[in-house]
RNA sequence: GGGCCCUUCGUCUAUCGGUUAGGACAUCAGAUUUUCAAUCUGGGAAGAGGGGUUCGACUCCCCUAGGGCCUGCCA
């Protein structure tokens, strides 16, 4: 179940000469969110574009919102998006031994401390800090060990109170935070757990981590995450905060958008490499390019082209630049996505479904923005026949109608060229033998072509359709409408 | 409350002291047309406000305003 992927065939290995190594590293709750999906596109993109390795770490110490399935939905986001890594995924909670012995090494070095504050103690000193606006601060940081043993504690960082910690940030450049602003976090909690910061911290060193991209939300964490290494004595990564992705509203991203998460995404109709363009845009750009290729894309990034304020999600413009990509998508990939489509609404799949789809998705797919845009417009073409008789078409058959949908289906069956093109000259001979217009002919033949759906113009109907299936209707209609 | 980040058309962005401030999406108008869509042509649309620095600021500095993030024994 969660055994690494093969590297996709054709791309090279990573480059040994490089040094640039990234990681995404996700917290299973349940769904990969598409703000993370966009965290791991840039870090995948440097790490190609450098012929660096790309690597995912599962950030699983929280036990409670960690489960097997909930980290399958992480594999199957980053599978789905197309992004492959290097190597197998790291479990960040089976390294717990490693952290608790790093904090071990910075007690010992007396950069940590034992701190021995309850939590009801802790949260009375987190109110005074507030209004006095300080950060926490523990009477154990230079206390011995209270008498007794056997009193719960937490190991926290010995953050140093005087100067500043710099993070030179490759997107928003230097930040300077003074250090008494930052708190002595904790390294360990009272059952022994290791904590974020501390987990970050020692695996990414361990895991080789050169470059670490991730949200916006964490550039406060890089001056704490800082002073660990510090306390460790290593060298810290290099940092670029990403600017979050918001929603339209330009509130955080949530549900109540419409999408958050990328399953999301591909549930409303949204080609993975739609959305890698798309989000690859949406903060970083090259240019005035809008649409390129993942090669491009990966020859183009640069961290310092990465935008330093955050961007909002516009559903116009990801429409637009899905939509170019369904035109290029090969039409037997549309059918099996439109078909999965029907099949989640439980729609009618005739018996012949794959021969109707191939003829009806070439003519329509242009005019669809998402796959379930063009699972509607192929809906007329899936009809089965008798097509439904209302009033309206009833109406445009009364009179003179019947007779002239007669002579029409003679000129169609007379047709030797059963293109779109060849339809339209048909059409339009037929239109000007009658001696009217073509407004005239649509009323009557578009119902019967549309079936009750959408349909494109009369002539690609009739190709969509095909010679057999649109005779048919006609002729069904002409003998049910005596 | 405190700290940090951010601020160019409605939206995503270009500009890296000197431009009629460019492009894309969206929008509007026109063309096309058997509906819708698509397509083509054209138009409107921006440097948050205030101070500096400079011969010259969208661009550099400061202040204000607004937005966001962090401030957990979550990650």
């Amino acid at each position: 179940m969660l055994r690494p992927r093969a590297p996709p065939p054709g791309r090279a290995m990573p480059d040994p000469a490089s040094p640039v190594v990234t990681r995404i590293a996700p917290s299973p709750t349940g769904k990969l969110h598409i703000g993370n999906a966009r965290t791991a596109l840039f870090n995948w993109l440097y790490a190609r574009h450098t012929g660096g390795t790309f690597l995912l770490r599962v950030e699983d110490t929280d036990r409670e919102r960690s489960t097997a399935e909930n980290v399958e939905v992480i594999f199957e986001g980053f599978a789905w998006l197309g992004l492959d890594f290097d190597a197998a995924p790291v479990f960040q909670h089976a390294r717990a031994d490693r952290h608790r012995a790093a904090a071990a090494e910075m007690l010992a070095r007396g950069s940590a401390y034992r701190d021995y504050m309850t939590p009801e103690e802790l949260a009375e000193e987190r109110e005074r800090a507030r209004a006095e606006g300080r950060t926490i601060r523990s009477p154990w940081r230079d206390a011995p060990a209270p008498a007794g043993a056997g009193k719960p504690f937490v190991v926290r960082l010995k953050a140093p109170r005087e100067g500043e910690t710099l993070v030179e940030d490759l997107v928003k450049g230097p930040v300077v935070f003074r250090n008494d602003q930052l708190d002595d976090l904790i390294l360990l909690r009272a059952d022994g757990s290791p904590t974020y910061n501390l987990a970050v911290v020692v695996d990414d060193h361990e895991m080789g981590i050169t470059h670490v991209i991730r949200g916006d939300d964490h550039l406060n964490n890089a001056a704490r995450q800082t002073l660990i290494y510090q306390a460790l004595g290593w060298g810290p990564p290099a940092f670029a905060h990403l600017p979050l992705i918001h929603g339209p509203d330009g509130a955080k991203l949530s549900k109540r958008h419409g999408a958050e998460a990328v399953s999301d995404f591909a549930g409303m109709g949204y080609l993975p490499e739609a959305l890698r363009n798309y989000l690859a845009r949406l903060g970083w750009g090259h240019g005035d390019d809008e649409i390129f290729s993942d090669a491009q894309a990966i020859s183009w990034f640069e961290i310092a082209d990465v935008v330093s304020a955050p961007a909002r999600l516009d559903w116009a413009k990801l429409n637009h630049v899905n939509q170019h990509y369904i035109r290029l998508a090969d039409d037997a990939r549309l059918a099996g996505l439109v078909d999965e489509v029907l099949k989640s609404r439980e729609a009618h799949r005739p018996p012949d479904l794959a021969e109707r789809l191939a003829r009806a998705i070439p003519v329509v797919k242009e005019g669809a923005k998402t796959i379930l845009e063009l699972a509607d417009l192929v809906l007329f073409a899936l009809k089965e026949r008798p097509v439904a008789v209302d009033e309206k078409l009833k109406a445009a058959l009364a009179g003179e109608g019947r007779e002239r949908l007669g002579r029409l289906a003679l000129a169609l069956s007379d047709a030797s060229d059963w293109s779109a093109e060849g339809m339209a000259g048909t059409l339009k001979r037929f239109a000007e033998g009658e001696g009217v217009g073509l407004g005239k002919v649509g009323p009557i033949l578009r119902p019967i072509l549309a079936a009750g759906a959408v349909a494109p113009d009369l002539a690609s109907a009739l190709f969509a359709l095909g010679r057999a299936e649109a005779l048919a209707r006609i002729q069904e209609v002409l003998s049910h409408v005596q």
